[in-house]
DNA sequence: TTGATTTATTAACATTTGTTAACGGGTATT
DNA sequence: AATACCCGTTAACAAATGTTAATAAATCAA
């Protein structure tokens, strides 16, 4: 892990419309994070304050299914994408990288007072809050879905980027059936 | 549908630290309505800028599954909870009384500047989303849980209050399963 | 209360999905 | 190139869940 400094700059400026003076305290209190493939970044057990800004690759976050004791998906990030570990036990997640990574990590603890006293890093916040909202929303719709083979149909219409990178099992998992059935929904498509 | 005026103020002031500038305006562009069991408060079709706050009732939201032509239940709301019509198509919902019900209707197409430039309200609307946000992730684990018993035995541990309020094939809806089955799981369990 | 309608339960059967195991193709490591 | 490992496919079988229909129980309207 090192310093970000003003290699980040130019990153966060293309993110969102940050005030100078935000992208200054965002540079100074984040950090570079490279992580190999398979390589855990955060896991249910432990918490931290910062945001991941995912500046290359790809991670899927899950949780643990107590009754079966499985790895569950959730979902799946990559480039310009972000995460953060949640406080409530009940819905934190554990991420790991599918891909070589490489994240923009923002300290918030170290940040101080960007929550509080800055209206664009607010508004990010708000419309990070939001998008992931509509995303949720998008998500549940597919998982209420009641056959594997709908399910599936709607994953591949709304996030064909995912069939195309994330490895079929995971997939699966991801979208509520094993992979041998999810194998038996794609010859049968 | 009435103009709700003063008979809202006390019922917006317990809901959240609104300024009182805030509670004048939502008092001023509220109106308050009252629908029968049943009775359909918002479609899939109409679209309109307006907040429903629950002022006593039950409602269920629900999507039509295109591939089956069957309503799917989303989620369910009560007392002091609220709700109001998402503008993508994609993630629009009805809204239908499981019991007679009273709503202050917040509209904001008349509230003006409401979103703009009151921060108590903006900062209402931010927790709104927030805990929505919350609501969901939560709502998401339970439905990607692989067996139908584990879906209800978390339903049963995380919403108490539906399994009494709730018609049985309205929670199977929910549940991602038939009301047959829900009951051969009540059996059971 | 009565009768009518809706909802919940149960059983038999059909379909979907999970499980296990074997096979084969790919990829990484040596 | 050889080996080992991981992942996707396939098949046979098991278990879970859907479907239909009959019945019972609950709710609602008159």
């Amino acid at each position: 892990m090192q310093n970000a400094h003003n290699d980040a700059r130019p990153f966060f400026s293309k993110l969102f419309s940050f005030s100078e003076e935000v992208i200054d305290l965002m540079c100074v209190s984040s950090s570079f994070l490279k992580v190999n493939k398979d390589e855990t970044v955060i896991t249910e057990a432990t918490f931290n304050p910062n945001v991941y800004v995912i500046k290359k690759g790809l991670v899927r976050s899950y949780f643990i299914d107590e009754v079966s004791g499985n790895e569950i998906n959730k979902t799946f990030r990559s480039e310009q994408e972000y995460f953060m570990q949640c406080e409530e036990p009940e819905l934190k997640s554990s991420y790991q990288a599918l891909e070589p990574c490489e994240f923009y990590v923002i300290h918030l603890d170290i940040a101080g007072d960007l929550k509080k006293n800055h209206a664009s890093f607010q508004e990010f916040l708000y419309r990070t809050v939001s998008e992931d909202w509509r995303r949720k929303e998008l998500l549940n719709k597919m998982l209420s879905l009641p056959t594997a083979k709908a399910r599936y149909a709607m994953l591949e219409k709304k996030f064909p980027d995912w069939l195309q990178r994330v490895p079929q099992f995971h997939l699966a998992s991801f979208l509520n059936m094993t992979p041998v059935h999810l194998s038996r929904v794609r010859k049968s498509h």
